[in-house]
DNA sequence: GTCTATAACGAGATAGAC
DNA sequence: GTCTATCTCGTTATAGAC
């Protein structure tokens, strides 16, 4: 299970997405240019606008297909995984397979440039916040109701803490260099935000007032 | 208490750091050019070049003042404010403080663009970072030691958590224009991570198996 | 300390041949 | 689908006058 994407087999479009995707993710949409793209698939610019009319448009791709990749990873983790414990393990393991390949979260990246996107790419990457934090949401509320994450406070809020801070977590990790920065804060995160019942010492507490 | 420097009466370089920083932490450093900071100081570029060599001196200034002025602000924290607690919640508004001005952490905006900057900038990153990490580890040890939050593990990789929580929390709130969605993070985050000692229910109990 | 002028380069983008 | 050639603009940066 990963984010990322493997290479291989693949036209043109799809090659200068994978490069675009790299090049955004680690340097920032700001950060490179349609000549850094040609370069190192042996094309021309003139090439590149061929299949993608503008940056804008290549942008907008690029959130598309990250989106939509992101959301078939979350229904797999749905599918396969069991409670809720389990499928925050896997969410939290994309974004660490993202970070294992030197990479910021797209959309993690994009938001940091928001200012600067053009409107349609703005848009693209609140979609992608609110789909992460909708299926958060839903697990947190599973883990409610099954009893194996403690109730508290509000899922919506939980959820929007997870993600905040994963996305965080991973833009400091990466500055460091230090995938195991990363993987300490992730811990941290969310044993505190989804502490699991307390029932260890034999009776059962609730963790707030 | 705030971070964001306040308009005044300044000389020449320091306006020129003032629209600098403004401009970095809501566009990006790759985001905004010598002449978006002429117009708007009504100057020459040429006259920027002789305050700032090159837009890489210009931004090891801007992380040295900013990291400065952080410092300043997390020594005020020590002196005025008394438990753990109350500093952990100081510092926490620090950063909603910058991001009432719309602006992101002028550290975790570097951080995403890290890979595109010079080294001394790199350096001058890591360096804000590691201040801030070693203050809230004093911070937590001292907090568990005066009984005031309860000790959940490291107080290192906590003070991470917490750094890399409110860099993220911050960074998506920002895109949503959401003030409040950050603070609901803080909140959650906080309390997760350096939850205080459980007493209302009468007995003592431990938060972690 | 600030200016005009310009160099030198890279960006995104387009026309039109093949 | 990819190329050459070119355009236009914005970028950092420098020389030298005032």
């Amino acid at each position: 299970m990963t984010i990322n994407r493997r290479p291989g087999d693949v036209d043109t479009a799809t090659q200068i997405l994978d490069v675009a995707e790299r090049l955004a993710q680690s340097r920032g949409f700001n950060g490179f240019s349609y000549a850094d793209i040609a370069a190192e698939l042996r094309l021309t610019k003139a090439a590149l606008h061929y299949h993608f009319a503008g940056k804008a448009e290549l942008g907008e791709a690029l959130i598309g297909r990250y989106s939509a990749r992101f959301a078939a990873a979350l229904e797999g983790l749905d599918t396969r995984a069991g409670g809720a414990p389990a499928k925050l393990e896997g969410y939290a393991n994309l974004y660490l397979e993202v970070l294992r390949d030197q990479r910021m979260c797209l959309c993690g990246m994009l938001a940091a440039e928001y200012q600067t996107l053009p409107q349609r790419m703005r848009d693209a990457v609140i979609h992608f916040f609110d789909a992460n934090e909708a299926w958060l949401q839903g697990v947190v509320d599973q883990g409610q109701h099954e009893g194996t994450l403690s109730a508290a406070g509000s899922a919506q809020e939980i959820a929007r803490a997870i993600v905040g801070g994963l996305e965080g977590a991973m833009l400091v990790a990466r500055s460091y260099g230090d995938v195991a920065r990363f993987q300490a804060a992730m811990t941290h995160l969310l044993a505190g935000l989804i502490a699991p019942p307390l029932v260890q010492d034999g009776h059962t507490n609730s963790r707030r007032r």
